[in-house]
DNA sequence: CGTAGACCCTGCGCGC
DNA sequence: TGCGCGCAGGGTCTAC
């Protein structure tokens, strides 16, 4: 479901809410995730405090002291939610942790819920997070480090489309399938061609549209599609300020071409046929 | 080796 | 109203 710029306010909004908070007591509903959950690691995390709360990729930190760091991902459908009171049960609800915030009487919940369960939630000790097997291959991150000439170096030669070239996580991080459209019809380059030929000045093109896209996304609250949520349930609004993604047949806002769609394994590609190249 | 495609799972909207 | 189908934002594995 989400992409970094949903990750990330996401994790402003857990931020936000949870620095210093003691986690309480902890439930897990359901263990079969994208990796199954380790229920007794989780609930031997009852007594400490969230000292941070941290992104990799999509991948939510939670730091607590002592050590110990909570992965969390959303995978397609996963949503944090963060409740007052004990809100009514989701068939979907899969991890709850009780937590009480610093100066605040009433305990709140933070709460997991993931119908398609593409997500995970993984204990892991803080000192070794770098070589944990989710995040030890990963990429760059797109917003820390901005070097066009990066990727130009990890593309060349390669005969891949630019638009799987910018989705795979071992490059660059956080670019899914809504926003690789959305880059590549920002710097005007067609998503079939292939990653090798791209020429360094389309390749600052391409940066500086990644950049910019993601920004402005994160700065809007992330996109909304059918469900997303950020951290306080509340709808993002970016959605509509998408350009291509899911305008198959509209018109294009800069140059009055027609948006096509194509599908490659499955996933859709938006992209103007007037002025990308 | 690089790359494309299948697959994990559930829910939703659409056409009939 | 009910049913089958296609589609969905991620990541990993397999096969060519």
């Amino acid at each position: 479901m989400p992409e970094l710029p949903e990750v990330e306010t996401i994790r402003r909004g857990l931020a936000l809410r949870l620095l210093g908070a003691r986690i309480e007591d902890v439930e897990v509903r359901d263990r079969r995730l994208r990796v199954p959950v380790r229920t007794r690691q989780l609930l031997a995390l009852s007594g400490r405090r969230i000292e941070a709360v941290g992104r990799r990729a999509k991948y939510l930190l939670v730091h607590l002291e002592g050590d110990r760091t909570i992965i969390i991902h959303l995978g397609m459908s996963g949503r944090l939610l963060v409740q007052d009171d004990d809100a009514p049960l989701d068939t979907h609800d899969h991890v709850r942790w009780w937590l009480s915030p610093p100066g605040r009487k009433r305990r709140v919940e933070l709460r997991y819920r993931d119908p398609r369960r593409f997500g995970l939630v993984v204990v892991v000790a803080t000192s070794r997070l770098g070589e944990h097997a989710l995040l030890a291959s990963l990429g760059r991150e797109p917003l820390v480090d901005t070097d066009a000439g990066y990727l130009a170096a990890q593309a060349r030669g390669s005969r891949r489309s630019v638009k799987n070239f910018l989705m795979d996580a071992r490059v660059v991080v956080g670019i899914g399938n809504i926003y690789a459209s959305e880059i590549l019809w920002r710097a005007r380059v067609h998503p079939t061609v292939a990653a090798g030929r791209i020429a360094a000045s389309r390749w600052q093109r391409v940066m500086a549209a990644i950049g910019e896209v993601l920004e402005e996304a994160i700065a809007a609250g992330g996109t909304t599609l059918s469900d997303y949520r950020d951290a306080d349930g509340n709808l993002g609004y970016f959605g509509s300020d998408l350009e291509v993604y899911g305008r198959e047949a509209e018109t294009c806002s800069r140059c009055g071409g027609i948006i096509r769609r194509r599908v490659d394994a499955g996933r859709s590609t938006y992209y103007c046929t007037g002025c990308q190249h």
